[in-house]
DNA sequence: CTGGGCATGTAAGACGTTACATGATTCC
DNA sequence: GGAATCATGTAACGTCTTACATGCCCAG
């Protein structure tokens, strides 16, 4: 019954104990760059979490109101995780915007739509740059096996997605453009 | 206070009447490769796009207990929905659950985590053929202006989407396989 | 006479976002 | 003195999925 929140606790738990506030923190950066969840869904979650014995804490005086607890993934959690990270992924239903707009882009002034792709390749160039950058400053690929080839291979992911999002967004902008 | 989910039914309704049931169908195909909702999320929110005065029906007796409505734009709707074509999108979080297990792949299996890849790659090439022939079957591009150049424009998103994702695939099966 | 397509709706619950609420410490 | 960081939690609201509920007509 646990959720792919639940998940991607458990696989940033892997990589060492945390708090709830860590946790967010990571959910923002790498991790945020395929699945989010603001701090209030994560303290719910491990509740839950820990409610299913898949993760313990040990509680510290913290700053503030409540103790600070710090999480860890217990033998089941571990169990549990690898178990789900070879499970074909259920498929989510596709929601993009930008595309949905496409679909409407004939009822569009042309100039206000070559804006409108105009940025979004923009900011799919700077992301790409950005990429670019940390796959240079990782350098040797690791190996499978490594926690950082996680990081390498989503990396990777990213990489491609960005070059066929400003790809298409340069398509449109011939297609704009040559009527 | 429009929903994007509500734009998605205006953008149907622009290429002409439906009944919400068509507006179903047509949430599954072709617009569910970008945006999908269920018969129930499309009754209420047609309701609440009548309320705001975007769209009209006009009535029918229709099989079963309820009369048959066949929706329309009115001129509100679609002045609402041409400014909001080249409006930004609105960033969502991006939510990947492939590229999350990804992210814990190091955890895994080896053997389990190449039949995984194989699968998902076996499924993107089958849809790529798919996609090639709906785009053979189109021929000509249709210019900007013409309802179809949205079908066009989408479908040539999702065709270099399946590409970039094949191809990660296949560097990750490499990089299973070499180590 | 049964199953699928046409056609509409309600209700319960899961999931996600945003705002509210508290409070110590550190840096400017 | 004020803002940012660390740290936890609740509450309200909106979105989405799934299940429930009805009932005609047509094809096999």
């Amino acid at each position: 019954m646990t959720s792919t929140l639940g998940f991607a606790i458990l696989a940033v738990l892997a990589r060492g104990e945390r708090t709830g506030y860590d946790l967010a923190a990571a959910m923002r950066r790498p991790v945020g760059y395929f699945w989010t969840a603001g701090h209030s869904q994560i303290h719910a979650e491990l509740q839950k979490l820990r409610a299913a014995g898949l993760v313990g804490f040990e509680t510290e005086r913290g700053p503030g109101p409540q103790d600070k607890k710090v999480y860890h993934l217990t033998a089941e959690g571990l169990a549990e995780l690898r178990e789900w990270v070879t499970e074909p992924p259920r498929a989510r239903p596709e929601r993009d915007e930008l595309v949905l707009k496409t679909f409407a882009s004939w009822l569009a002034e042309p100039g206000l739509l070559r804006r409108m792709f105009a940025d979004q390749l923009a900011m799919h160039e700077e992301r790409l740059a950005a990429y670019e950058r940390e796959e240079a400053a990782i350098g040797e690929p690791p190996p499978p096996g490594d926690p950082r080839f996680g990081n390498y291979a989503t990396l990777r992911c990213g990489l491609g997605y960005e070059r066929h999002r400003a790809e298409w967004c340069r398509w449109m902008l011939a297609q704009l453009s040559s009527a």
